[in-house]
RNA sequence: GGACCUGUGGUGCAGCUUGGAGUGCACGCCGGCCUGUCAAGCCGGAGGUCGCGGGUUCAAAUCCCGUCAGGUCCGCCA
């Protein structure tokens, strides 16, 4: 499904429609002939008016499902967004008058008794999914923008999505549990809402950017599988992918392995994507870290397509040309990328640069007699036999486009990888459904300023059991028990098995340079709660608006959220945020400083 | 903190390169006509601080500087 597609209104099939009540006999979408003769009453939004004279007007009546048109007497009282109702006879439309593209098309209402039951000024902008309209005018009024086809679509997929994540939490035996909103703060990681308090002054809660804490003290309290619909709040800078706030299916569990975790979470992330696109996706594949950065150059990599880095480094072990007298030579086949004009190779070595290689080493793959031969600036630095087996290795056909890279592993690989998707990736809603789970995360990734490793996930990850004694000779080769979920190249979310060993515990604190007292004031709750009788446990969070986005083809996740904040996090509907009174902010003990000039 | 793009009646655009009267298109809006339309059609009309401020110039929507708002990205998001 693309964005604005025309899938229709509502993503209901006939029979699926809620039972109309109140005002409505029926919902405008769901009329057919097979009510032919029946009185009907329908309440929506005036979409259209289209008057033949002063006896003969048709009005689009649209509510969530659809739209249904009515035959009536006159309607020059009657105005575009009008609230009304609809009291009518159910008739077939006169032959060569249907329409098709309506899902009611082959019928209308007729001997209409229109009811207004709320007049409206014109709408400030075209609800027609074709005018494409800025966005700021749609946020200002989301209250109409909500009725577009699109905003009813993507918040009905949306529940769609959450429903079908806590039926199958559920059947799993998962518990929700609402975790506080009012949290303390933690100094570590993404930065924090703070809340002043209004009894204690100069004392402050934070939003949770995550729940993760409090899910870990619940399994501490014998809840041994949790799961939360929840919102997660980062005073980051926001994105097309990210928003303040944000929600993520929560999940932990008590005396489970990591595969059995995964199990439930792939099955929570299937079934709704089942019940969106109504095809099961195939099981999600494995891959380790280190793989998918040699194979693919990325940690989440698109199994959609193949083009895999390949590895070419033995092949120029002996080799004179010193651009390839480097620790890993890597390259890449575009098949029939060959026919690219210099402008474009130019412009891959240029993107190449950016990302951080040397260079871009391009051949053109040409058939000559008696094989094939490479087109390239360089190819005179290479001998036959180094040219003959990059053509075997690459398994290069006439036409193709080899890319390569010469640097330290990581580097080469994450530049093809980058490459790669540029040149083959696309778009992360076109099916099929590629889940792959990427396992086997480093503990640690890079060092900070000081020479410190960094954790890569948080401080209380479960080092990998085989690799726990080189975490004090050799830290940065440390596996991870954590794990990310995949689907076409997009992160959908990550986790792993917490440490639940005040020893282990010790030593990752040692490694991030965190001291026993900096660790105590910081998560001592959390620490003291591991000293009661800790079960080992783990857990994961999807990042719903992400998914949902995808599944619904949109490439910005405000389009899937009801009331989102525009890049500088302000609301244009309530204009928020704002100044507090003075009488609030004497409350909160809060005092702004005397503004610049 | 930084880079780039955008800002013109209610909406969507063109005009900006190469300065010359708020010029144009489509939708919407208001009025009229119209008995089978469905983005109805036809006729008429209203509607503008060219985001804002400054500069250059005889003259600025157009060129320059600043600023605000929006977007995409980098940094940031354990």
């Amino acid at each position: 499904m693309a964005p604005g597609g025309t899938a229709g209104y509502a993503a209901l099939a006939a029979g699926e429609f809620p039972k109309a009540a109140g005002l409505r006999s029926h919902y405008c979408g769901e009329l057919r002939p097979t009510q032919l003769g029946e009185q009907v009453s329908i309440c929506g939004w005036v979409a259209r008016r289209r008057e033949h004279g002063e006896h003969l007007a048709f009005l689009d009546v649209r509510d969530f499902s659809g739209i249904v048109q009515c035959v009536v007497d006159g309607a020059h009282q009657l105005r575009s967004e009008y609230v009304v109702r609809v009291t009518g006879t159910v008739s077939a439309r006169p032959e060569g008058t249907e329409n098709p593209a309506l899902s009611t098309g082959e019928i209308e209402l007729h001997d209409c008794a229109v009811e207004v039951l709320s007049a409206a000024e014109p709408p400030p902008f075209s609800l027609d999914a074709r005018v494409d309209t800025d966005e700021v005018v749609r946020l200002r009024y989301r209250y109409v923008d909500l009725r577009t086809e699109r905003m009813q679509k993507n918040l009905r997929l949306r529940a769609t999505v959450l429903s079908a994540l806590r039926r199958a939490m559920e059947a799993n035996g998962f518990l929700e549990i609402e975790t506080p909103l009012l949290w303390t703060p933690t100094p570590e990681g993404s930065r924090e809402f703070a809340i002043p308090s209004r009894l204690q002054h100069g004392s402050f809660y934070v939003l949770p950017q995550s729940p993760q804490i409090a899910k870990q003290l619940s399994m501490v309290g014998g809840f041994d599988r949790y799961y939360q619909i929840a919102r997660c709040l980062r005073d980051e800078d926001l994105r097309a992918d990210r928003q303040f706030e944000f929600t993520q299916l929560d999940v932990e569990g008590s005396f489970l392995t990591e595969p059995e975790i995964q199990a439930f979470i792939e099955q929570a992330v299937a079934e709704a994507i089942t019940a969106v696109v109504g095809e099961r996706p195939e099981a999600a594949s494995r891959i380790t870290w280190a793989e998918a950065i040699d194979r693919y150059g990325t940690d989440k990599p698109d199994l959609r397509f193949g083009m895999e880095l390949v590895e070419c480094t033995p092949i120029f072990a002996e080799t004179g040309f010193n651009a390839f007298k480097a620790p890993t030579i890597k390259g890449i086949c575009h098949q029939g990328g060959g026919g690219a004009p210099r402008t474009r190779l130019d412009q891959l070595t240029e993107r190449a640069k950016s990302l951080g290689a040397k260079g871009l080493v391009w051949m053109r793959v040409i058939a000559a007699e008696g094989g094939l031969e490479l087109d390239s600036p360089v190819a005179k630095f290479m001998s036959e036999s180094e040219k003959s087996a990059l053509i075997e290795k690459m398994g290069a056909k006439a036409g193709d486009l080899l890319l390569l890279v010469a640097d330290e592993h990581r580097l080469a690989c994450e530049v093809l990888g980058q490459l790669r998707n540029d040149l083959g990736r696309p778009p992360v809603y076109e099916g099929p459904w590629r889940l792959v789970w990427v396992v086997d995360f480093p503990l640690f990734d890079g060092v900070d300023e000081d020479g410190r490793p960094q954790a890569a996930h948080h401080p209380f990850t479960m080092p990998h059991p085989e690799d726990l004694e080189k975490m004090d000779a050799d830290p940065l080769s440390v596996r991870a028990q954590s794990y990310d979920l995949v689907l076409n190249g997009w992160e959908l979310g990550s986790g792993s098995i917490r440490i639940h060993r005040s020893d282990i515990q010790s030593k990752v604190f040692a490694a991030l340079g965190i001291s026993a007292e900096e660790a105590e004031s910081r998560f001592g709750f959390l620490l003291g709660a591991f000293r009661y009788g800790a079960p080992p446990h783990g857990g994961f969070a999807v990042g719903l608006d992400r998914l949902i986005a995808i599944l619904a083809g949109e490439e910005n996740i405000r389009e899937v959220i009801a009331f989102p904040k525009t890049q500088s996090g302000a609301d244009p509907m309530t204009g928020a945020p704002k100044p507090l009174t003075d009488k609030q902010l004497r409350e909160l003990g809060l005092r702004l400083p005397p503004k610049k000039d």
